[in-house]
DNA sequence: TGTACATCAGTGAACGCGCGTTCACTGATGTAC
DNA sequence: TGTACATCAGTGAACGCGCGTTCACTGATGTAC
């Protein structure tokens, strides 16, 4: 219908929007540039005004699925407690858009426990597609060429500086730890059938982190640097 | 050339293997029957011949690959310790196709601490092609259909319970984690960029698993059931 | 404010390609005599 | 042991399909007068 210098700017979201989804769902590799089209009401040929191939859509979304998965992690579920903030934090529509990177210490949770609990529930379990896309990609990225796992690299070590803050002692070996061992609890909560089971995995795995957070017991100091 | 009975069941058998390789290191999605009969030397219309589709293959293939990639967590490095086994296990070159379930305890390593050490290296992050399966391809498996779930969930059970067996207080809950935590950190070995980094999370993950066998201290029980 | 026109967002036919699968075939295997 | 023949493992042309990408086009946008 419209074809607007602001329409563009719109459907070039989304489009991006729904590729961030769509390869936290299923994959970079199924991820069709015909399909996604459909699936935003536009016509495939279009697809190159917004970009220059499925390849450079492929990096940009993976960029924008683990900015998005990492800031879904930080605030409170979806359905109830984003609507809170909203208010205070998303002003215009567009304005998510540019510099996501910048921000660090204001959008942190309360402590690393609450982030654990959230991380490892059954509603991020069950919504890949908005959900952290660490988990949802690390195994394609793994097979990835050197530009997609250095974007992925990136935003990890972010993650891992985040949950390290997060920590009383700040070790950066303690998140290092965590990070691998959240994602793959994840991971394995997907992949198994049944329910009790997958739901055991994330029990377990908030059981010892949180265990782990509250410092180990060989070196029994309080607070403070252990070496 | 030839086309003995003899060949055909050889043949089938590289077809599996070379599949059950590929899989792993390039994902369920990218196998292709063409190119899998050309890495294997046959043309792509035999291979109907032997699987009904490329589908019922792939199931079979991350069955074997399971298989494998447990057998080879089990048993030492495939390069030097492999060579003094051959001996006495591995009696003719077909031998190793049949019955490759059913055994469970003899091949067993020495302890929790040995398995974690030999899972997290730098030699199982680097060959994916023959390693574990649960972590090349357990992305792949969270979004494909429940049978293909099914065949992964009940080797993951295997290995679990495997690893709840090697610790002292043979706990269920310890062993969940610890598997999740050595898949993800393996999995996210193989994303960093930068091999000192890369390294960092095998070592923090060894760290940590390890000082978890041995035993925790709220509850300072030395031996038995804690509950 | 109203008309003339360049721009350009989005359309859809067309391209070459690799895919999974089918099938008529070829020629070595292995059996019956 | 030697010949005649059915079997069947593997071949390669052909199929329909969806893919990424290109391009001549259409018609609303938005600017110049």
């Amino acid at each position: 219908m419209g074809h607007s210098q602001a329409e563009k700017a719109r459907s070039r979201e989304r489009i991006l929007q729904q590729a961030a989804e769509q390869i936290r769902e299923h994959g970079l590799k199924s991820l069709s540039v015909g399909k996604l089209m459909r699936s935003v009401d536009l016509t495939h040929g279009g697809f190159y005004g917004h970009f220059a191939s499925r390849s450079e859509l492929l990096a940009q979304a993976l960029e924008r699925a683990l900015c998005e998965g990492g800031a879904a992690a930080r605030t409170a579920d979806p359905t109830s407690a984003t609507r809170a903030t909203t208010g205070t934090t998303a002003t215009t529509g567009t304005a998510a858009t540019t510099g996501s990177t910048a921000t660090t210490a204001p959008a942190s949770p309360a402590d690393f426990a609450t982030w654990v609990r959230r991380y490892l529930s059954r509603q991020h379990r069950d919504s890949p597609g908005t959900g952290c896309a660490l988990a949802a990609l690390s195994s394609d990225v793994a097979r990835a060429e050197e530009p997609l796992r250095k974007v992925m690299s990136a935003h990890l070590e972010q993650y891992v500086a985040r949950l390290a803050a997060a920590l009383d002692d700040h070790e950066d070996d303690k998140a290092l730890f965590a990070a691998s061992a959240m994602i793959g609890a994840l991971l394995v909560s997907r992949v198994l059938t049944d329910p009790a089971r997958s739901d055991a995995v994330l029990a377990a795995a908030r059981t010892h982190l949180i265990a782990l957070a509250s410092s180990d017991p060989s070196a029994s100091v309080p607070a403070g640097e252990s070496l």
